[in-house]
DNA sequence: CCCACATGAGACACTCATGTCTCATCGCGG
DNA sequence: CCGCGATGAGACATGAGTGTCTCATGTGGG
């Protein structure tokens, strides 16, 4: 039963990510069972939503332990970061829309957890020296998230390429567009 | 009648943007006028929206013009552009996540304009050498478009200034967040 | 073999947003 | 002053999505 829920959310997690506006009988029908079972285990759309977020933290928060983000360089880091969390990305944007919609309530808790300990990565990095200091690691941690969701509507709609995903993220993210004389680390 | 018009259009901009599931009643009350008179000026929901995308592009085009983006360098042409569609972004994140939901439709051929007029700055300063070779003119439009639509949340949720908007799209876009040992410009 | 339980199919009521309509009112020009 | 046009208010039908329910089926364990 509980292995049907989850395939069920991974289902869900797959559909919803590609068209946000799903209804539940299309759930239903692309996780293969009826919209009763469905029903039967998320109590309705709103339920169903809100344990894609708890999946997606669950996600995130693996990526961040397979990152290491408390090793040095905070660089390599980052880089870490972006890779591990490359496949929860399409989910990830799902959640980051659907959350600015969310006007009134406050959001999950373990949002703020990883946003403190992405923040964190970005503030280390300053403090080493690492990086620049006239972006707030706040604003680093947006933009991370939004580059992510950038990068996994630019793969749907067929834009870019799967396999230059992390690359493309983390090399903006850290580089940025201008050119560096000094050489640098090259390609992966 | 065309002002009515325009103001109803102004106006459910300026909520849509905030909250871009609102009704056509929520819109007609923002807009200070009935929902009949709204629907007078607008045959539906979908042909608002459609005003909404012909007026971001129209702004964008407007920035577009404002940037000068044929004038070297090209990253000051990118400054001015970031600076130039600031305005702009509430409504160009509302319409960004918005054209997520058009699955089959194809998008308004305005976008596609105004998506290579910005690539292609991107691609001259490749070719001056000021940008890197390694990240793809499509990808900086994207991630460009991802960045706006990222600050402009962030302003709206209190989690950054409205002030340093600008700044830290363009700086984050151009120069990354690892520190630069060679002397760059500083500040604006 | 039989029963319990989960499932699928579908009916049903309900909510909500939309789109259309009517009608009274108000303002402005002739 | 009269009438026209635009507007606001609201009723109404419609459609979509949801949530709940019932019932038949089928499968697996006792």
């Amino acid at each position: 039963m509980a292995l049907d829920r989850d395939h069920a959310l991974r289902a869900a997690a797959a559909l919803l990510t590609r068209k946000s506006t799903a209804t539940m009988d299309e759930v239903a029908k692309a996780a293969g069972i009826s919209r009763a079972t469905l029903h039967r285990q998320f109590a309705g759309r709103d339920a169903l939503v809100r344990a894609l977020e708890a999946l997606g933290i669950a996600e995130c928060e693996t990526a961040l332990e397979a990152a290491r983000l408390d090793e040095n360089p905070a660089e390599d880091a980052v880089r870490r970061l972006v890779r591990e969390v490359e496949p929860a990305a399409g989910l990830l944007a799902f959640l980051y829309t659907e959350n600015q919609l969310f006007e009134g309530e406050e959001q999950h808790a373990g949002w703020a957890r990883i946003d403190d300990r992405i923040t964190a990565v970005f503030r280390r990095g300053q403090q080493n020296g690492e990086f620049r200091i006239d972006l707030t690691p706040a604003w680093l941690t947006e933009a991370l998230f939004g580059l992510l969701a950038s990068g996994a509507w630019m793969v749907q709609s067929g834009k870019g390429a799967p396999k230059d995903f992390t690359r493309m993220i983390a090399e903006l993210l850290l580089g940025g567009a201008l050119r560096r004389d000094e050489t640098q680390r090259e390609g992966s």
